[in-house]
This record gives structure tokens, C-alpha cells and sequence, in this order.
DNA sequence: TTCATGACCTC
DNA sequence: CCTTGTGTCATGAA
């Protein structure tokens, strides 16, 4: 059996691109693209930033406070709110092009997705480079964005490569030298790997990838648990046999929101939370699901977050049951955590059926 | 099987 | 600096 050759797509700090793409006066500008979360002007955090603003230091996750700190004297920095129904049409008509060169896709998140082109390319990792660069271009010349590309035996190599030349670049990882370009990598670079697991691993004494291959699998199973635990020694010994695949259905749809101020005072809570569940209800219905569980989340001035959620007997799509299930829940909750406020609060439902004989909406208009 | 929590993902 | 929003998976307890 041949190597598998799998190819990930990344999109180069894919959300400010798509702005400078719709106004190339901003290229060479810092860009911010901000989740504003409307309590005070400037409160909020950033998602994501183009390359100008990231050599400054401004990258995802800070507070917008903080970036427009740090770029007070750049009086051409420009901060956008996130425009996602822009970026929702560029990366579906992207997926779609790379979906129709691929034998197997799976696309993993807005601006993200595998192809698996093992049989086209019959195990030839220069054909696959031709491949990689020829969907490159493509997508320069069908939407103008600009991408990243790993090319490797498996998934997770093929996406620790993709990260290695950004932007624009492509990396091939050939079957014979997968050790020699994992095992000098910080297992930081490992998908799954935060900070938390990383200064754990790094009170162990393991750094790099080599370190991590070195350790015996029964002690990171002990450390992590058994699927982590295999899965850091697999993947750190370049071993992944997971299959590129389509991922039907989803196990939950939730809305958060973050309250104009902290507060535990249920009138002033019921109203979003009410909005909030008429949004996932208006998309679970759009998707066509029912849920038989219904939840509510909580975060809370500290910043910690707590949840409560509830089964229902037989699975709905009515709004009315969301409302009132998670009013419920979220009185329960406060309940259980007398002092503090609420900061941001969030519904979900999950336990997710179809319903049945029913195409979704979106199928449906697929198919007009 | 259900529930609560935590870690992580990315932007 | 003062921290958004969405979703998945794993774990441990009941």
C-alpha cells in the first residue's frame, strides 16, 4: 500500500484579508478585525489581524483596548467589526472549488479544510506539489485570497505543515523525512496542544516533538488519558490514520452574548436569553434538526463558566421549549452560585435528530 | 446515558 | 492591556 498523500488548505489571517481584498487601500495598513461586545466602546476582543499588525504585536485574542494601546501612534491602523456573511461567500465558493479536486474533503472549519488526492496522484508527492500550486492559483484567480498548503502522508502532518511557511506557502512532508520535520518542532505546533498541555508537558521535560516520540505511550496515558495520551505518541511518531471524511450533521447549535452590565437580575436576563434562543431555534429549524436537550451557559464576572442542562422527554423544534427550559435552568444555576454576577450568558441545544422526510432549507434551495 | 466541567480549536 | 463567540471532545461522577 502506497502513502497516502493529504493536502491541507489554510487561508492566510483569512477574516483581514477578505477586507483587504474588498479594499486593497488597506493592505499595508495594521487591519484589526473585531468582536465587539457593545458593553463600553472599545470593549471586546480581536479575531484576527493582517501580517502589518501582527509584526506590532496585535494578534487574536487581545482586548481591543489593548490593540488600539499598542497602535495609538499608527494613525493609519483601521479596526473593523467581523462581517461574517462577506467571509461566509468567499470561503464557501473556495471549498467549493477545492471540494471538486479532491477524491475525499473534509472541511474543517470557515477557512480550513483536507483533501485527500492519494489515488490522482498515485502516491507522487511532485505531482502533489503541482496540485497544491495549481489550486493556489486557482483560488488567487477565482477570489483573490491568498493561502497556505501542507502537503503530507497523513492529516496531522499535513496541517503542522501548512502552519510552517505562512502566508503563501506550501510545504511537502515526504514519507521518508517526516521525523527530520516533526521531531525538531515545539509540541506546541501539535493541533490539540495549548497552553495548558504545554506547560504540563514542559514540567515533564518535553519541549519538542522528539521529546515527546521519546516518551513512554503508558505515561502520557497516565498524564492525559488514554486517547490523548495515544494520540500525542502517534502523532508525535508521525502516525495518523485518521481518514480525510465529510463530517455529516452537528451535535449542538448554541448563541452566546455578552450583557451590558454584570448582573444576577433575572429581567435583565430573560430578554437576551430569550433572543438568544430564537436565534439557535431560527438556525435549527433552517437546518432541519430537532433536540432533545436543551442548555444553559454561564459566564460569570470571575470568568469562570457554568452550565446546566436538561433532557427532554421526546425531541422538539419548538421555541417555546428552549424559552422555557433554559429560563428554568438558568434559575437553577443562579441558585447554585449565590454571589457572583453573570457577565455573559449563552443557550444551547444538542442531542440533535433530523427531522424526518423533511429536506433542510438549505438543501433544498441547493437544489432550486 | 446524562450531566457538568475543562481544554482546545480558530479567527 | 481586561478579555468574543462557536463547537468538539474527553473525563469523571451519578
Amino acid at each position: 500500500m502506497e502513502s497516502r498523500v493529504i493536502l491541507h488548505v489554510d487561508l492566510d489571517y483569512f477574516f483581514a484579508q477578505c477586507e483587504e481584498r474588498e479594499n486593497p487601500s488597506l493592505r499595508n495598513r495594521p487591519v484589526v478585525v473585531c468582536v465587539y461586545s457593545g458593553r463600553t466602546a472599545d470593549s471586546g476582543a480581536v479575531s484576527t489581524t493582517n501580517y502589518v499588525a501582527r509584526a506590532l504585536g496585535v494578534k487574536s485574542g487581545i482586548p481591543i483596548a489593548f490593540a488600539k494601546r499598542i497602535l495609538k501612534e499608527r494613525d493609519d491602523a483601521v479596526f473593523l467589526p467581523v462581517n461574517e456573511e462577506l467571509y461566509e461567500r468567499i470561503s464557501e465558493s473556495i471549498m467549493n472549488l477545492l471540494r471538486s479536486h479532491a477524491e475525499r474533503f473534509e472541511q474543517e472549519s470557515i477557512d480550513e479544510a483536507f483533501l485527500d488526492i492519494s489515488k490522482k496522484v498515485d502516491g507522487d508527492f511532485e505531482k502533489a506539489e503541482g496540485i497544491g500550486l495549481q489550486l493556489k492559483r486557482e483560488i488567487y484567480s477565482k477570489e483573490r485570497i491568498t493561502c497556505s498548503v501542507g502537503i503530507a502522508p497523513n492529516k496531522i502532518l499535513a496541517k503542522v505543515a501548512s502552519d510552517f511557511r505562512k502566508p503563501d506557502g506550501l510545504t511537502i512532508v515526504h514519507p521518508e523525512e517526516v521525523t527530520n520535520f516533526l521531531w525538531p518542532l515545539e509540541v506546541g505546533k501539535l493541533y490539540g496542544v495549548g497552553k495548558k498541555t504545554e506547560k504540563k508537558m514542559s514540567e515533564m521535560g518535553i519541549q519538542t516533538m522528539a521529546d515527546l516520540a521519546k516518551v513512554d505511550v503508558q505515561k502520557l496515558i497516565e498524564t492525559f488519558g488514554p486517547n490523548l495520551g495515544k494520540y500525542f505518541h502517534d502523532s508525535a511518531n508521525g502516525i495518523d490514520d485518521e481518514p480525510v471524511e465529510e463530517r455529516e450533521g452537528r451535535e449542538q447549535i448554541s448563541r452566546i452574548a455578552t450583557l451590558k452590565e454584570n448582573t444576577r437580575d433575572a429581567p435583565k436576563i430573560t430578554p437576551e436569553l430569550k433572543r438568544l434562543a430564537e436565534e439557535a431555534h431560527r438556525e435549527s429549524v433552517t437546518e432541519g434538526w430537532k433536540f432533545r436537550s436543551v442548555g444553559v451557559l454561564a459566564f460569570m464576572e470571575d470568568l469562570t463558566v457554568h452550565s446546566r442542562s436538561r433532557t427532554l422527554e421526546s425531541p422538539s423544534s419548538k421555541l417555546e421549549d428552549i424559552i422555557s427550559t433554559s429560563t428554568d435552568l438558568l434559575k437553577e444555576l443562579l441558585d447554585g452560585i449565590p454571589d457572583l454576577q453573570i457577565r455573559r450568558i449563552g443557550v444551547k441545544v444538542s442531542n440533535l435528530s433530523k427531522q424526518e422526510g423533511q429536506k433542510s432549507l438549505e438543501e433544498f434551495l441547493k437544489l432550486s
